[in-house]
DNA sequence: GTCTATACGGGGATAGAC
DNA sequence: GTCTATCCCCGTATAGAC
């Protein structure tokens, strides 16, 4: 995770990796079949790990999505990571790509998940919001994907979490 | 720019490259200066054709408007070019990369016009929108590049230009 | 100016020894 | 479970033929 970050996937050899962790290539690739699947599984790895310290079923809906937003802060701190996301989920595009699968199902849970917390949004707010959920998730997904394209080349032009805040302000949700 | 589309930047040789244009690769190497160079240049000219084929200086905003909404279901001819943006414009994000100046300028110069175009819009439409052209721009910007992501992953969930229609409609622009 | 031939270092992957 | 040795392909660089 760490080597992936700082320097992306191609820009890293399987030898760099194997050396930080005391090893030659040939016996990492005994515990992973090759790159990409590694690959996979430091994605997977990384996005239990910021689920779990961001989610807590028993949160309000409101601080949910208050979370959400602070998050998208924290992987400011990061940019190598979010251009790994970015750039893998460029690639994972083609159905022969090992993570193809993977990311497919990610979008379709995030989409889902996301979509179920705007539902209950916006039935609180006041006046209640009468957007389709479904669509608003997909497009709030969107933006902040691109968002992050726009902020990776230029941090100093983008402010990810206003232009976020703004969208949300803008459907007559206060964020 | 066939090769680059369909397969992607590191799926594809410079050997494979100059097999299809009837050369080796050293005489490929001839005409440009690396394989970084030659896929900066397939993007350069790919942008420009669609941009001349697009945009007429003598149109009015509104039909102007439509163009780039027309070019969007254009685009969905090509998911590999499509995904090569995605996925080259993720890798430019590091200051390294030999396409890191041209993505930086390309997306000013895309914010730029995309808010002139917005402010004159926004002035005439009934009633006007109050809405800063630059911020909405941003944000029109990374909404089709996200949708883009996720339509690449699952191109039967998504349709892009819906939701960029609703996301205009949403501001109070009748697209 | 255009290209071929060739070589170098490094990459991912595999086979088999310990 | 990890190693060494090896394989083949990659991008790049250079020398030289036409």
């Amino acid at each position: 995770m760490e080597l992936f970050s700082r320097s992306g996937f191609h820009a890293v050899s399987l030898r760099d990796i194997a050396a930080h962790a005391g090893m030659t290539h040939a016996g990492l690739l005994h515990h992973f079949p090759g790159k990409d699947e590694l690959l996979i599984q430091v994605l997977t790895r990384r996005e239990e790990l910021a689920f779990t310290q961001a989610y807590d079923p028993d949160d309000p809906p409101a601080l949910t999505l208050s979370k959400h937003l602070d998050q998208l802060a924290l992987n400011m701190r990061t940019p190598g990571l979010v251009g790994l996301f970015v750039k893998v989920s460029g690639e994972a595009s083609d159905p022969a790509h090992p993570a193809h699968d993977y990311f497919v199902q990610r979008y379709r849970t995030l989409r889902a998940g996301t979509a179920e917390l705007l539902r209950t949004l916006f039935a609180q707010a006041t006046p209640p919001v009468e957007h389709d959920p479904d669509a608003v998730a997909q497009q709030l997904i969107a933006l902040v994907d691109g968002l992050q394209t726009q902020w990776l080349l230029d941090p100093d032009n983008v402010d990810m979490r206003a232009s976020v805040v703004a969208y949300l302000t803008q459907l007559g949700l206060d964020a």
